[in-house]
DNA sequence: TTGAAAGCGCTAACAA
DNA sequence: TTGTTAGCGCTTTCAA
């Protein structure tokens, strides 16, 4: 039936300016300027044009239209696939903010470990106005990539060694000082770390204060095990560290995420109460610290601020090329809580 | 200074498939071709194109070519803003489904509440190739526009009244079947119920299947309050119900988020102890339900079977428009779990 | 204020 | 196998 197939595929056609443009009985370029704001255009061949366009259905396409302005509305975000709640509230505040300010998200995810080359790669076949990059490790070598196609990028809760993309972070350096300070304040005895990925700079910076503050105190002898951000790996990094013979009576995750599941194991398979037996403190502030089932101590990054930043960073870039990049460290602050036993001692723990 | 900017400007264009034409000294033609998987072309010419290409950094735009032939990699996806946990897992399983499948997300938040077709307009203006509407209102006037449009829809944990959309949904009608056998087994007296949106189909079928199959047993005093699907709404709404005189000791929430949020509230502000004195069912088994602080029994819709059937709908429509509408129901099982009183006796429960 | 015409980066039909 | 040409849906000159 070649009539029912040529109905089928002209009834495919979307609707065009061109379409717009037949019936309204005026030119393809008027019916333009009718969506162009501040377009010269008289009144009567504006009505003509949108009761035609209302009649037809039609909107302007606007992917063909950043092909002639050479402007994107396209912001690609990259994200880590790992169930952490921080990245939720991360991503949800985005794109409300993007989208107030006319942008729309393209999102891409990788895979814990996964080589990010191949997914920047793909990123690069789309015109995009710019890149959020959330917890995502970029080659320096990717990152001069970017330089080159001029793609503005910004990364959020990582940075990289090349000084030459932007970055916003939490403090991780005052955060862990913080942490320790308290925890030596409340008297603990044996530390412990458990690590997120290896490659990752937040985890290296906290990783790094951690053991180094502590040995500034006086304190070499710390426990380590990797749950590399992951809510199994962290599970049992957990249990590696309770079944010690020397069992850490305070334990710092290099995220909350982790905190949340060490938090979980040390109550369920260890009958420690966290705040009496073990103190157990995160990083991050997320949407689950503050429940009353976990109740974790933590050190704050506002998502809220990390967010404004990062966008403000990128629409900057996305304005003027030549704007230095810039790299952000949202001040966040000790929320201390019940998961961690407090100084005995009035301590000024802020 | 004139030449600057000319030099800026000239740098700030990306390369197109012209240039390395020009380099490799072949038609613009065989640079496409190139990049075209089984199109004819020489060793030698392939050779020079590499080359150049290389050389240069390009890369196909894959919008301008989706403008040509007419197929878009392009999937929209709809998510409400409400930091339910359920849906991080959606959306991370869709990421990846869809990237195997060659496809890519462009991200729509909307408000809990909010007027979706505002959010729908501004949908149709980009070509999309499909769009996934999860736990979203769409208002049959909207679903006739997407027809109209040939855009391939399919929703996921909602439907709407136009049976012209595909949907996948879990099984609300016996799930909350097996929720009040299960219930009424464990003897108990005083039912509750924490409702979601009001306008949302998942929770007008949970609602009444809970209402009426009570009805069924003989029970018609049954308490309501409601959460919204939020947090806030949640937690208030489960405060209401614990300072009625007659306190429930049964409460069935519309979805595990505002269950986790329940158990919070009951533990903590009225000292209840779930599975003990007081039995909390929520429905989805989200990723949190089976943390050990929460043992939440529950129904489950399993995500990965969901986010399979869904896109395999769409990539049907989207292959064959004529492909008529499907309404899947992803059939999941009671997960009995700590957070509600077993029955004394055995009881099959499934 | 208007329409004609060129062109954004690409694919596809055609002829060579 | 190759280059020429037309055109996807749109914006933007340019002349009228």
């Amino acid at each position: 039936m070649p009539n029912d197939n040529e109905i089928t595929r002209s009834l495919k056609r979307s609707v065009t300016a061109h379409d717009v443009a037949k019936v309204a009985g005026v030119s393809q370029s008027a019916v333009s300027r009718h969506f162009t704001p501040g377009a010269s255009i008289s009144e009567k061949t504006r009505k003509k044009i949108i009761e035609a366009a209302e009649q037809l259905g039609y909107r302007p396409n606007l992917i063909a239209r950043s092909l002639i302005t050479k402007k994107s509305t396209l912001i690609g975000i990259v994200l880590p696939l790992n169930t952490n709640p921080y990245y939720q509230s991360i991503l949800e505040e985005l794109s409300q903010e993007l989208s107030s300010n006319g942008y729309r998200i393209l999102l891409f995810t990788n895979e814990t470990g996964q080589n990010s080359d191949l997914l920047m790669e793909e990123i690069l076949h789309y015109p995009l106005a710019g890149l959020i990059l959330i917890a995502v490790n970029l080659s320096s070598h990717i990152a001069d990539e970017c330089k080159q196609n001029h793609l503005p990028v910004v990364m959020m809760t990582r940075k990289t060694e090349s000084k030459e993309i932007s970055s916003v972070t939490g403090n991780n350096i005052l955060g862990v000082q913080k942490i320790v300070d308290f925890l030596l304040a409340g008297k603990h005895q044996n530390f412990a770390y458990i690590a997120g990925e290896n490659n990752s700079s937040t985890n290296r910076d906290r990783e790094n204060t951690y053991f180094s503050y502590l040995a500034h105190h006086g304190i070499y002898d710390v426990q380590k095990a990797i749950g590399n951000y992951t809510y199994e790996n962290a599970r049992q990094a957990t249990r590696e560290l309770l079944n010690l013979t020397k069992q850490p009576d305070a334990i710092f995750c290099a995220n909350d995420h982790m905190a949340l599941c060490a938090i979980e194991v040390a109550r369920n398979e260890f009958s420690l109460q966290p705040g009496k037996d073990i103190s157990i403190i995160g990083f991050d502030d997320n949407y689950l610290a503050g429940w009353d089932s976990f109740q974790l101590t933590t050190f704050s990054q506002p998502s809220k601020q990390m967010v404004d930043q990062a966008i403000q960073i990128l629409l900057e870039q996305i304005e003027n090329e030549n704007s230095l990049p810039k790299h952000i460290v949202v001040e966040g602050e000790l929320i201390v809580r019940q998961s961690s036993k407090l100084p005995k001692v009035v301590f000024d723990y802020k």
